[in-house]
DNA sequence: CTCTTGACTGGTT
DNA sequence: GAACCAGCCAAGA
């Protein structure tokens, strides 16, 4: 772990609490805004652990390349991942999001 | 140190 | 569109 390892954890949790209300990214975009597209795993692990961080993560805002809610089944209830996203206006149907191109958020254009 | 696992992605079949 | 494979990298046993 050097400096650059925890300045990529805490790049990931800013930017994914940067995420508007209502618009979703993906862990690929993530990696790649920083500069590590091939790490998108990586982005993933951050937020396996995400719950150990203080601060508020919405985590629910990130799913895979597909659209698909790959993250739900680390939510406490697996339901709340979709929950929230339906909560915030965005149509989840058989755990894929509907319209993903609509409401996918991109840090590279977006910022 | 080695090996496995995983909230991934891109390409191929 | 689904299934499979290969490359990727950090953490844990």
């Amino acid at each position: 772990m050097n400096e650059s390892n925890i300045n990529f954890y805490q790049n990931i949790y800013d930017l994914v609490q940067l995420i508007p209300r209502g618009r979703v990214t993906t862990y690929g975009a993530i990696a790649n805004y920083l500069g590590a597209k091939q790490s998108s795993r990586v982005v993933g692990w951050a937020l396996n652990q995400c719950h150990t961080q203080k601060m508020k993560i919405p985590a629910h805002r990130v799913v895979n390349r597909l659209g698909l809610l790959s993250g739900k089944a680390h939510f406490t209830p697996p339901e709340l991942m979709q929950q929230l996203l339906e909560q915030e206006g965005i149509v989840v149907e058989n755990d894929k999001i509907q319209n993903f191109d609509k409401v996918f958020w991109n840090p590279i254009l977006e910022l």
